[in-house]
DNA sequence: TGGCCTGGTTAAGCTACCTTAACTGTCTTG
DNA sequence: CAAGACAGTTAAGGTAGCTTAACCAGGCCA
């Protein structure tokens, strides 16, 4: 089982989709981005950037020349733009159908828009979309899932179709012993 | 904007909870967990287990002496139990409701399934439950879903509530300049 | 008892991403 | 045009998570 390794194989990292989103935005807002700027928003130093920068530049994703303002290159926008896509379809999924905390839907999306594939992106979106429908069978299905049961009747093994011996959500919401030392 | 910087402030990475599902699996299957096993099962080298072990004692996930098995603490076999459902739940919302093949959803669940918070995977789950129930209204949602549109009508600006001035599907599927130099 | 194989450990080194401290380039202002 | 001020850079150092290489502990057998 070998898959877990790609994670660290991202051809675009958590911190560099970060640093793509930031290059974009400050075009978008002032018309350029500057090294300041850019670890003013992300909250790092200067020195920080300057070297993601460069390897930024590496990957062809921005150009950036010395003491100069950054660019992003077609591809660096096209990963900005595809995150930030990403994250406004998590965050409407997580908000208003699934019903969760504003708060908590935006550190989730932030924590996993640049891993979801397009696929699954796109999929969502449809979803979301249809979701939200004024089509009578969403609206009903709407009011439905309103009403339904919040946790799971029963739980004798093979009572419940989802989960097996134990109650999934019980493991997802109360591990045993959460506790765990601040070090 | 910071709460990007919490990614790597989570108390358990990716690597780590990769490690407690590893020795959670290995105590199931063979009774006992050791250095090597582990090794073989993440591919990784056994003086890669044997650090991370040192740190994931020291964070109280695991207890492991000299040459001995590894055993989880109660708060490892929660991580790794919380991970593991939360796995569990990801791929069968992403292949049973999304209709995302199987492979596709093997490797998202795999990036994600320690990131999401235990709200959003609590809600997800029962979201994937009402749907997959045999209520008519789920039912009638099922149907009317999988002959739904799988693209937006129309993308004048406002003609679609989801998207702005352009389409969310595209800039998801189709980044500007996806070509990325293999450095 | 000595030799050897297996499993585990340490040591040293590499990459990614951050930091602080010190230096340099550029721009403004008197 | 020189003096600062400020923006940006380099240099050096730290942690996480890996690697390879070399070393050590314990079981088995002649």
């Amino acid at each position: 089982m070998d898959i877990w390794k790609r994670y660290s194989e991202k051809e675009v990292s958590h911190s560099m989709a970060h640093y793509l989103q930031t290059v974009a935005l400050l075009k978008a807002e002032k018309g350029h981005a500057r090294v300041g700027d850019i670890a003013d928003h992300l909250g790092v130093s200067k020195s920080g950037v300057t070297s993601m920068l460069r390897s930024l530049e590496k990957r062809g994703l921005v150009s950036h020349e010395k003491y100069g303002c950054v660019e992003l290159t077609p591809g660096g926008s096209g990963f900005a733009s595809r995150t930030e896509s990403s994250r406004i379809v998590l965050t409407m999924f997580l908000t208003e159908i699934l019903g969760v905390p504003e708060e908590v839907a935006s550190e989730d999306a932030c924590m996993i828009e640049h891993l979801v594939s397009p696929e699954v992106s796109v999929e969502l979106l449809r979803l979301t979309t249809f979701m939200r429908s004024r089509l009578p069978v969403a609206a009903a299905f709407r009011e439905a899932y309103r009403n339904s049961p919040r946790s799971c009747a029963d739980h004798a093994p093979g009572a419940c179709d989802m989960c097996g011996d134990t109650c999934l959500r019980d493991s997802l919401v109360a591990p045993v012993g959460r506790a765990l030392p601040t070090l």
